[in-house]
DNA sequence: ACGTAAGCGAGACGGTACGTCATGTCTTATA
DNA sequence: TATAAGACATGACGTACCGTCTCGCTTACGT
């Protein structure tokens, strides 16, 4: 019986690990998510494909620790609240269409994503480790405004995050439309306002 | 200089065709997704892989047209009008949410989406076969709610579809919480009534 | 039970049978051996498959008859007699070396032999038709020497002639050494004398 | 630009190779040249086609490759000696006789001069491993008999071996007539004493 | 300081699927 | 009914990667 013995982390190579998840980052980029392969990233990486499989049980795991490592240099500890909701969630949102817009950005989320459709234990890992914080910090600044009475107090803060940011996510991954920051801007107005006469 | 030449339409194997896109179907539902194959669906179908390659361009576009023939199926021609524009949506949303709950169809669209995000062609497909006149008939009943009075009337309808149908399909996509009936009815009951207090 | 019935031979094309074995020796001497293919065959010679099919039962049996056509243009009834048994076979192998250094003669009789080499039936059809009466024609010449004196009497001619016809035939296949006139009429001399002594 | 890399042969599985080589000429006794494909024998040696693919650049170098194995067996150092070249000779052409009407060495070898009658660079392979050191012997026999006066001294060495050899080698391949021990011992015969009256 | 054990790069291995090509059969229409 | 055209099922081609394995080679740790 050969149970596979998990290899001790503290030999690790950083040099290695780094050079990985650049090369994951610039193969997406480059060659798109349908022909990325862990051949390919372990010779642009200058590295062995034993290297990879040893650290990483899957592609989409090592794609997902690729778009952390990106992600996370220039995270944001808390949503704006200058005490105007619209104006704060409107910034928001158009700093992420422009993020989205991005090229660089764009083949490595939408890489991610798919890994996350497919993979339930990866979209675990996702809701914990990326949505679960970003939702996290929305939810904060919406209970900021329930607070200041700028939020209807029997609104659910999920359903009230799902409708700010997901027309713009949606948008973006099926291309419905263009994807601006006008459009960004008129789905606050609009989640906001509700669609009902007043 | 050897141009690829099309095959005659006429002569095609309505047989053949009709075998692939159910197999193609029944084989997405049982291994999924990542481990479909050309030639599984070929072997399945009982067909030849060059018959498959003759007909179409990609695996993408292949499970996009076995899609549209399963989705064609019981197509609906309008959306419900009983005047209760909320009522109505929620029924809608309803149906929306079993059919994503049931595994046949969710691995089928799933796998649908994923070739949809990597490929914009198909993404341009999708949107002027099956996406757009979906859209339309949903405008159609915002319109008449409209006219009832019932929806202001400087909505932009496109954003007002984005906001009432987009959470569900990303809640089912990404699985950022459970997919319940409940769920939908909050999404209609938020989008409409919106945001802020009244 | 589907028993393949025999087409009407009185009713066959000749036109595309004309085609079908100059398509077949050009493109034998243009792409060789290993990539002449029925498809091409039939393409070159405007000709549907099926009519290819419907008249050989094999690609050597096609090859076989395309040979046969070119060889039986001009062919000769009879080996030069004048007396002198030397110089007369020595006319001929010389005659048999240059046209098997002309290119196109050496790639379809290259392909010839092979398939002889791998079909016996095929073999027995060639020793009829092409080889029996070439080998009578050398045998009458080597019987007419015998009567002359100028051949042992008690030589068996069966052998007499792969003696002096075969080495050439040999090195030409195996490209053992240089085939050349000056080689063709050594092995007469040595034949004809011997190795040994005298 | 992706030029081709040398595999390590220092690397290279000699299980692998020797099952390679064994299935093969396994197969081609079996299912005949015709029907042989790489497909095949790297599924009948436990093998990947891969390989196969890369250690032999084509069909015909690994049956040589295989050929030789099979020969190099139980290979002779030199033709026998007993001062009766007659004799001498008799012996091994009818060995060789014997070799070719065994069916198993039969298919292979058809198989490898097929392969040589067609690709130049396994000729040249060919005359240089395994007809070039066969030669050789060949040539150091005659030579012999030069020396005692069983062989004329100005009759060429390599045409002497032509005309010994190479008409059973030549009905062996056209299937020309029946390849006897007594055809061997006639055209030693014939060879030695020449075709004209003495 | 020195063996020993791990991670490392490299890459060969048995495989699966790819997309292309040729096979030989079958169907359609043209003459 | 023979033909040209060409779609069909079949299956081999040679390539690209898969995930595993085995090589020497460098580290770094425990004696």
């Amino acid at each position: 019986m050969s149970t596979k013995v998990a290899p001790d982390p503290s030999r690790r190579s950083e040099t290695a690990r780094r050079a990985i998840l650049a090369a994951a980052l610039e193969l997406v980029g480059e060659v798109g998510y349908a022909k990325l392969s862990i051949e390919g990233i372990a010779q642009a990486a200058g590295v062995g494909k034993q290297t990879i499989y040893r650290w990483w049980p899957s592609k989409g795991s090592l794609l997902f620790d690729a778009f952390l490592a990106m992600a996370g240099e220039g995270e944001a500890a808390a949503l704006p609240d200058t005490g105007d909701l619209a104006a704060d969630l409107k910034l928001v949102l158009r700093a992420t269409v422009d993020e989205l817009n991005d090229p660089r950005f764009d083949q490595a989320m939408r890489a991610m994503h798919t890994e996350i459709v497919h993979d339930p234990a990866l979209a675990a890992d996702y809701a914990q480790r990326l949505d679960g914080p970003m939702r996290e910090l929305k939810k904060e600044r919406l209970r900021a405004a329930q607070l200041a009475g700028q939020l209807a107090g029997d609104v659910d803060l999920e359903v009230a995050v799902d409708m700010v940011f997901g027309p713009v996510l949606n948008r973006w991954l099926h291309r419905t439309g263009p994807l601006t920051g006008d459009y960004a801007e008129q789905v606050v107005d609009t989640a906001l306002r509700g669609l009902m006469p007043r």
